[in-house]
DNA sequence: TCTGGGGTCCTAGGACCC
DNA sequence: TCTGGGGTCCTAGGACCC
């Protein structure tokens, strides 16, 4: 029963190349990049492409030349397509193990401790989820294992950049020598946890690959970098300080914002957008059960363009009472919107974001409180949301959200939305 | 012309309490 | 001359993640 905990993180290779190619597999090898929101940035980039230095992050415009020399095809990013695929690989994962934390859009942590010898071990399992999540879903994954989380994502790591692994990795099924020959060959900056900041001042205090923080003094890693990378070292040494996470907890706080297609000065524009944000915004705060009490709202102009004059702020307006209503929400935050707008701007973005998030079940009751509106806005907010969950997001919106919405996203390049849409589906001829 | 959109956790310091 | 000790809460800022 004591069995010595095992992770598994699986990770989809270049996740959203990847369903890119799943629905057009003639761009197998062709340098493929999907771009952020706003077609502003690479956020995924294809093997081919990566091989041409191309980073994370960089704005489209800036490798254009580079994307004419070498042909790379650039794809609007198609979230809807994303998060239909990383639903169907969490079902396919959810049969191998039925602990398991969701990490991210394309990744997700399975116990497998207990699982594990149905397969023939870890090994043999995790060549068994790469394949069957390929058959299933057409997209490629690797697998990591190892006894923490932080171990297993280095682990992931590995299975993905070195070809002797073939896509899985357990640590554990290494020497002590050999294991310990990795970590002295991948640079501290690669661990879960040592971002763009700490790594270079872990380099300073002679800490350069990972065996070196894992051979760390625990206490001086914890009186320079606090409690954080005190724990990502126990985690490397194999001593479990982060559990899997199986049920999401709820957020915090609920945001939602957009970078316009073209600048925007009218106010006219700016509130049609704050209420198209509100409302996607308030869909989420529902489908959590939460209510909030403030609303943040906030302007920001080009930050790429100092000469240009700038205002960017925002402000936070409390509600009278906690609430989840669309209509409360957007008056709120369309006030705050016109007492922080000035004319004479050009707009690059803006966005709010509900906080002071509570359960809506224990809410205290208010001297204020009118039941029947309560009410009424309930059976609304229920009829709105069931509305869109049948037609499709967006069906039934408030008037504030306006017809036009010319401020809207430039998304040029943005494939069918294959798996979600009658009218989309693939053909096959 | 063109530069994403979400989130979380931890810490330090100040205000305040008894 | 000398000026306690223990605590909470809040906020801003910094770091991280994908």
């Amino acid at each position: 029963m004591n069995a010595t905990p095992q992770f598994a993180l699986v990770d989809v290779n270049n996740f959203y190349v990847s369903c890119e190619r799943v629905f057009q597999p003639a761009l197998a090898h062709t340098p493929i990049v999907v771009l952020s929101n706003n077609d502003g940035c690479a956020v995924a980039r294809s093997n081919e492409v990566k091989a041409l230095g191309v980073k994370m992050g960089v704005p489209w415009f800036k490798m254009k030349d580079l994307a004419e020399k070498h042909d790379i095809r650039a794809f609007s990013s198609n979230y809807t397509l994303y998060g239909d695929m990383s639903n169907r690989v969490a079902l396919v994962l959810r049969d191998f193990s039925p602990e398991i934390e969701i990490y991210s859009i394309d990744e997700a942590f399975l116990r497998i401790e207990t699982v594990a010898h149905l397969y023939g071990g870890a090994l043999a399992m995790g060549e068994q989820i790469r394949h069957r999540v390929k058959q299933w879903t057409g997209l490629p994954v690797c697998v990591g294992v190892a006894p923490t989380k932080t171990l297993a994502k280095l682990a992931n790591y590995m299975a993905k950049k070195r070809a002797e692994f073939n896509g899985v990795c357990d640590l554990h099924a290494l020497s002590r020598p050999e294991r310990l020959g990795y970590m002295a060959d991948i640079d501290a900056g690669e661990v879960w946890g040592v971002g763009p900041r700490l790594a270079p001042r872990l380099k300073e205090m002679g800490i350069q690959s990972v065996l070196d923080l894992r051979n760390a003094s625990p206490k001086t890693l914890r009186s320079h970098f606090g409690v954080v990378m005190e724990r990502v070292c126990s985690e490397l040494r194999g001593i479990a300080c982060l559990e899997l996470e199986q049920v999401a907890p709820s957020k915090q706080q609920i945001m939602s914002s957009r970078s316009f297609g073209h600048s925007v000065e009218a106010l006219e524009d700016l509130r049609e957008a704050v209420a198209t944000y509100v409302d996607r915004a308030a869909e989420k705060l529902r489908e959590q059960g939460s209510v909030c009490a403030a609303v943040h709202v906030f302007v920001q102009c080009n930050r790429f363009r100092p000469e240009e004059p700038q205002n960017n702020t925002g402000t936070t307006v409390a509600l009278v009472a906690p609430s989840d209503d669309t209509l409360a929400l957007t008056a709120a935050a369309l006030h705050g919107l016109r007492s922080i707008y000035r004319p004479g701007f050009r707009y690059k973005k803006t966005g709010i974001m509900l906080t002071l998030l509570s359960d809506k079940g224990v809410q205290q009751g208010s001297l204020f409180d009118a039941p029947v509106e309560h009410a009424r806005s309930a059976a609304v907010m229920s009829a709105m949301d069931q509305v869109n969950r049948l037609y499709g997001r967006g069906m039934l919106r408030t008037g504030a959200s306006g017809t036009q919405q010319r401020w809207s996203m430039r998304s040029e390049n943005r494939s069918p939305r294959f798996t979600t849409r009658w009218d989309e589906l693939p053909v096959v001829r």
